[in-house]
DNA sequence: ATAATTTATGAAACGCATTTCAGAGCAAGG
DNA sequence: CCTTGCTCTGAAATGCGTTTCATAAATTAT
């Protein structure tokens, strides 16, 4: 309600010392100082951040752009990047998308108008030379592989990720090998395919494409893929999954129709959650997590100035050996 | 970069005449009009929110309190809140707590600073009382039965939903009965401990604590639930689970330790997620979504003022039967 | 033709906190 | 004693868009 000017006026100095006393400025009397704090105190007062942000034109708010909140995929970049958030000092404003364009193009316009500082793109339908355009009017940090583009972006080298799972499992001794993909993941599904084709043509075997399996991003599609499968005439024998998500879906219809893992069908998911671990699960550890915490660590260090010029961050990736494969 | 003092300028008009144009106010005359979007085009103006949201004292956003984003019952939630809130024109400000009370603390600050115009809380650790002086600041929606508070709710009727559960349970020939929670959904994890109780009274069977799951969150946890199960002499032959995840979880732990579902352990879960349908777990559908939802919607009304008193709805539950009980 | 509206436009106030600038008072240095 | 340099304080400018109020011009009604 009290705003700056009415707490000077009771406390019986000028605005410029109540702000002065409010952001520990030196050079105010004690007595002043104590006669502020006390109206300020009295009152109930809290400055109006509006005001502030008006000024300073920042927020210290990044807008997050991803299509679905509750995906374990981007439920854990969510969570890194929440995580540096706060360690940064940022608030996170999220647009749940669904793959709208109008409403990436919301929070970038968001950006324009000042009330973001920047934005982390999770996955995104809008083409890239558009996102370009709003590189004035702050960060913009994308986590796939973008390319020689005037934009930060943290990635994962999907091509030979995908080609050291695909190797792993051929030293297996497996040859007819599948994968599944969330859809999501567009930019990166392509590079999977490279990698899928041009190892199997390395290894001499041929592409059976009945073997990628589409749209799968949580537990119900790993069982639906086992249900899909075994309807297939010629089934692989190994798959490279998409989460651990899926990986569980897959060994609980896998067991309860009776498909020994890794015997009749082995298994590596593609990121290291939990559920891995105390399932067994063979992962490649992709790193989710530390791409969001980089994304949100890499827009801050741009809002801060310490760094002009677009950033790139290539996460690692590791193979978990564990038993389902 | 450009303000509307120098489109206004430019366009040879006031101020005032720009920001009618802007705002589609009649009263303008088209020459002027034109003049005006043309200069607005030609500078690439774009208006500075902050401008608006001090003058109007309102942001049309929303601060969403959850401990942790990446979980599917918050996850689930939100996706509901995100959902009404595009509807309605709001964006969404998260706040991932991990239960830290200085993180609700600092968006119920938020909320006084006027940066957010309410406030959607999904699980706290903050004293009711402590929410309350907040009032005055803007709605407060709380995803919990709170009592007779002067605050807005939306909740289940936990002690019902699970004195449903356990009667069907024991129709089906149950009478040792276990239970899962997962301890974030601290205030209504106790209504539940009373349902559990007064029914095994007026059942007349005896209560045993050590059937009581605590942590159970996900599906790892369903994992270990069953572990932790196999290693006790005596056992539930019936388990009332907190979510689909760990239903699932403990469904493929079950079927990898020869347990046979329901026969020797019959499961019910409590939400009706994609998972649950697949396999046909049999689900108390307590309408997460529609909660989530909900919250957003009353706090919409809240702030439209459309209704000044607080709010309370309660979000009805249902047993889907299906085949593991 | 005169009164009553309606249309059109701009100046100024408003919302609020920070910062620059200028000036006053006081102590230390020469 | 005078200068230089702090310390302390407040007026005014700044950031920016909306809205109220006043005024003028053009219509319509009587």
């Amino acid at each position: 309600m009290a705003n700056i000017k009415e707490i000077a006026r009771i406390a019986g100095v000028s605005v410029t010392t109540v702000s002065r006393v409010l952001n520990n400025h030196p050079y105010v009397k004690e007595d002043k100082r104590r006669a502020v704090l006390e109206t300020v105190e009295r009152l109930n007062y809290s400055r109006n951040i509006n005001a502030l942000h008006l000024l300073k034109g920042r927020t210290q708010i990044i807008g997050v752009i991803l299509p679905m909140i509750n995906h374990s995929y981007f439920g854990v970049m969510m969570e890194g990047i929440a995580q540096e958030a706060l360690k940064s000092g940022y608030q996170l404003m999220v647009s749940q998308t669904s793959y709208q364009p109008e409403e990436e193009q919301r929070m970038l316009e968001m950006m324009r108008n000042k009330q973001i500082d920047g934005v982390i793109i999770c996955s995104r339908s809008l083409p890239l030379e558009h996102l370009e355009a709003y590189n004035p009017y702050g960060p913009i940090v994308l986590c796939e592989e973008i390319g020689p583009r005037p934009m930060s972006s943290v990635f994962l080298n999907h091509y030979q990720c995908f080609q050291e799972g695909i190797r792993y499992l051929w030293n297996k001794g497996h040859s007819s090998i599948g994968y599944s993909i969330s859809r999501m993941e567009g930019p990166s599904s392509s590079r999977r395919y490279e990698a899928y084709c041009d190892m199997h043509e390395e290894l001499g075997i041929p592409v059976n494409p009945s073997w990628i399996y589409d749209h799968c991003l949580d537990i119900e599609d790993g069982v639906l893929l086992v249900r899909r499968m075994l309807e297939q005439a010629d089934r692989p024998s190994a798959l490279i999954v998409t989460s651990g998500q899926v990986a569980a879906g897959i060994l609980l219809e896998a067991g309860r129709q009776g498909l020994r893992v890794p015997e009749d069908l082995a298994l590596i998911s593609f990121d290291n959650m939990p559920i891995s671990e105390v399932l067994g699960i063979t992962t490649m550890d992709n790193g989710i997590y530390t791409m969001g915490a980089s994304a949100m660590s890499i827009a801050d260090e741009l809002i801060r100035g310490t760094t002009s010029s677009p950033m790139t961050k290539e996460i690692p990736f590791q193979l978990i050996e564990r038993s389902t494969a």
